[in-house]
DNA sequence: CTAGGACCTGACGTCGACGTCAGGGTCAAG
DNA sequence: CTTGACCCTGACGTCGACGTCAGGTCCTAG
């Protein structure tokens, strides 16, 4: 395949590829004419790279879980590295599924303040939602 | 309270918190002689600031959805922004425990043939782990 | 063989969330 | 009043993951 191809199939950028190419994250026979040919395959592991960022991980940490897709087995180094980025990735899961909930509450104590509202009464202390900020896990 | 209490209350630093004042996100009082004074809570709201950051949302957008906790009431066009970031982080969540779930094939992937490699035969296809990676949802 | 689209290698630009340094003022205790 | 910890305002530096521009090359359809 052409970058072209593996850039539109992976929905990122022709320069994205070639960085990754300059970070170590991919490789390319090349063409007579030095232009880069990719194996089929290429698409997919793009778009795991592209998890791998989006799970917040640097290029360094990409690069070092990564090789496991070349060599196919798993030294005891790249095992532990595994496990130690999916403990990563967890802690965010955990930080964001709580950031979410948070978010939630002040929807819903918005929702009954102007529920309350349209019932009609007092404005004594206005301070809606902002009380779904307080709790202390 | 005075800068430096909130940010180690806060976890966060010192120029964090001069930032984020210069971002609109934070407001202080100010000593006779000009130095911040804080009210109790502001901890909490840092907090929650960078909860959002975690989240991906970048200044602007923490600076849209925030002013609710400053009003405690939620107009529609702040629950709308809300729930659409809601939404975001919501997609960020099932982004990640898909990421999360493919480490976890992985390194299960990578257990198998190890253990199979300790029982002792062949190395016809080197491709262990690296078959986690052709799913498609 | 030729046009024009795709590709190449540098190399500088960007943007956000701060870090850091310089030079100086403030505050509370003794 | 002095001292030492804390705080102030600029203002430039950083780092990662690309964007973008310049100037030239390759490839393939006609």
């Amino acid at each position: 395949m052409r970058i072209g191809e593996v850039a539109a199939g992976a929905g990122v950028s022709v320069r994205a590829l070639r960085y990754y190419e300059e970070q170590g994250l991919l490789t390319a026979e090349r063409s007579p004419g030095g232009q880069r040919r990719y194996a089929p395959g290429t698409v997919e592991r793009v778009r795991f790279i592209q998890n791998l960022y989006a799970a917040g991980l640097g290029s360094k940490a990409v690069l070092r879980i990564l090789p496991c897709m070349e060599h196919g087995v798993l030294t005891d180094e790249m095992h532990e590295r595994l496990v130690a980025e999916r403990a990563r990735v967890q802690a965010q899961l955990d930080e964001l599924t709580a950031t979410r909930d948070k978010l939630d509450a002040v929807i819903r104590a918005g929702q009954a303040h102007r529920d309350r509202r349209e019932g009609g009464a007092g404005a004594g202390d206005p301070r809606g939602c902002a009380s779904a900020f307080a709790e202390r896990p």
